[in-house]
DNA sequence: GTGAGCATACCGACCGGTCGGTAGGGTGTC
DNA sequence: GACACCCTACCGACCGGTCGGTATGCTCAC
């Protein structure tokens, strides 16, 4: 449970990176932004890049358990991925700035954490893949395409939503996310 | 026609910029990786970031003339779009470095050559989507995805596949390519 | 002899992180 | 109820080091 402090910390990084990238942010913008001192950062964060750890920490939490609940709720395999597609692309385009640094900056982090966070988004992609593999062996889905191939497409539109999402775009994101999940629909079958 | 120094220096710009993150790597650690003096980088370039305006220059003129040398050719929808998607995965393939750093640090580019920049990308992407809008209104492609999220969902995987193509990976480019242009015409269909 | 193509020494700005200190609220003791 | 004691939360001046960029001069082809 963070403090009011620390909350209005991450905001701000957030922010900042998504705007300006990690490096190009000073510890003294953050705090600036944030309100705070830097003695106050120091204080629950031990270095810069926990800050981006956190993030992403945050990020993917929340997009796991999006993604366990609809599996849980055991519809059929269109249906599934349909639920799956329209939540992440929406939760997406709420988060636009935590996608951003999450695809810009990944690189920075060092390496054991890395490899933390390596293991918890292959374990996301892989229930995504299953999901298709089995609507693949039950014959409701079309297998010309291999499903590796498949989530490589889906993730490839949802990580570059940042680079061309607008809130204030003409399309809401409950529309954008509905044309994607028909197109990736009509491509399985 | 770029000098040999010129050259060297681009190239590994380039490496290291993918590889560290433009603000990451220093001017120091490029002309150390090229074998080359800080003088003799700041004969040819005016500053850092004229190296990654160069390194968006030449991947963005070289897949454009792709593109309009297909499009040139006059085949059907189905088959010009299969030809772009190919030679884009393919030529992407090869140039990964570059499409990192271009995904990665475009936001680093000042405001007027940001625009610049913007512009030519533009022109790409409605080319692209001219080709897909000719085959939807001559009954070629389904209606029922518009261009423009078709356009996301084809750039998306392009410019995420710096996040998990290897050059020493099971599929060789090519069938990448292939199973790629395979999902998005049957999404067309 | 003159300009392109470099080499080398150096500058000032700025950055992440530290550290001595403070403010104020809880707690135990008499 | 009042005083000592302590602890968390926070402050902000400061430091060593690095970075992008520059000033100046050499060298060699034409």
């Amino acid at each position: 449970m963070p403090s009011a402090t620390e909350q209005k910390i991450i905001d701000a990084a957030v922010r900042l990176f998504a705007a300006q990238g990690y490096d190009a942010t000073s510890v003294q913008e953050i705090v600036a932004a944030a309100e705070v001192t830097k003695g106050a950062l120091y204080h629950y964060f031990r270095a810069k890049d926990d800050l981006l750890f956190e993030i992403y920490r945050l990020l993917i939490t929340s997009q796991s358990a999006d993604m366990d609940r609809i599996i849980g709720l055991g519809l059929p395999a269109a249906e599934t991925v349909r639920e799956i597609l329209v939540s992440l692309v929406v939760s997406t385009a709420e988060r636009v700035d935590e996608t951003a640094v999450f695809v810009r900056e990944l690189h920075r982090l060092g390496e054991e954490r890395m490899a933390e966070f390596r293991a918890e988004r292959r374990r996301y992609h892989e229930t995504f893949l299953a999901v298709i593999e089995k609507g693949q062996a039950d014959g409701e889905f079309s297998s010309v395409v291999p499903a590796d191939t498949v989530g490589r497409i889906v993730f490839g539109v949802v990580n570059q939503l940042p680079m061309w999402y607008r809130p204030d775009g003409p399309k809401p994101p409950a529309s954008l996310a509905g044309e994607i999940a028909d197109f990736v629909l009509a491509g399985l079958r």
